[in-house]
DNA sequence: GCGACAG
DNA sequence: ATCTTGTCGC
């Protein structure tokens, strides 16, 4: 029986870092940027952190009620990284964990907001993009910092925005959540417009920087670290 | 060659 | 990501 349970032929396990940056121009070619999903109930936001002692990592999936922004259900899995960081490749990092914790979900959500890029990415195929495309889900990449691109300061008002241009492509945009703090970096990961994961990112931030997925997936996997660690 | 570089 | 004190503010 095999140990690797999130192993797929979209995100495998001992890639060279050239297969993986070939993986990632095919995979490029799948992903929607548009809009396409219904109603919105459920939006699962996930994290991952590192061990301190050893090198295992830990990812939770948070699922909360799109309408109230509570907490519905909480999934998480512990692991071994064995891909490097590097960035530009950083889903052969994370995403085979990210696919265990989501996976072990017992409601699938209707919109997944990912703590990286989605298609602000130099071969436009970042964490958010890949799980849109390996699990076939409307997925959201808000970054706190930025990879790729050029833009200009957006206004200090909450919902200012400014777009991210690469390649004299826009690839996402800089988004000010809330005034007084650094904008997010928010694009495309796979099934959405800019323009409305925009929107969903403003709608999950009505009072801090990070959207309540983001924020409630960081807060569950430091309590999961927290427990395997000491 | 040099600088940049999600978490 | 993670290592870290005190401090400011709700």
């Amino acid at each position: 029986m095999s140990v690797v349970t999130a192993a797929s032929p979209s995100c495998p396990p001992g890639l060279s870092i050239d297969a993986a940056t070939d993986l990632q121009k095919r995979l490029a070619a799948r992903v929607v940027r548009t809009d396409e999903f219904g109603t919105v109930r459920r939006v699962t936001g996930v994290d991952v952190a590192y061990s301190t002692v050893d090198d295992r990592v830990t990812c939770a999936a948070v699922t909360l009620d799109a309408d109230t922004l509570t907490v519905t259900e909480i999934a998480t899995a512990t692991g071994v990284a064995d891909f490097p960081y590097i960035p530009g490749l950083f889903s052969f990092r994370e995403l085979p964990i990210v696919l265990e914790a989501f996976d072990r979900l017992s409601v699938r959500p209707d919109l997944v907001v990912c703590d990286g890029q989605g298609v602000a990415h130099p071969r436009r195929f970042g964490l958010a993009s890949h799980l849109g495309v390996v699990r076939d889900i409307p997925t959201i990449g808000c970054a706190k910092t930025c990879l790729t691109g050029d833009f200009v300061m957006p206004a200090d008002e909450r919902g200012a925005y400014a777009p991210l241009i690469d390649a004299d492509e826009i690839v996402g945009s800089a988004l000010r959540t809330q005034p007084r703090v650094k904008p997010v970096f928010v694009s495309t990961g796979h099934r959405i417009a800019l323009a409305t994961a925009r929107e969903w990112t403003l709608r999950l931030t009505p009072r801090f920087r990070l959207p309540e997925t983001t924020r409630a997936a960081d807060h569950a996997v430091r309590v999961a670290m927290k427990a395997l660690t000491g």
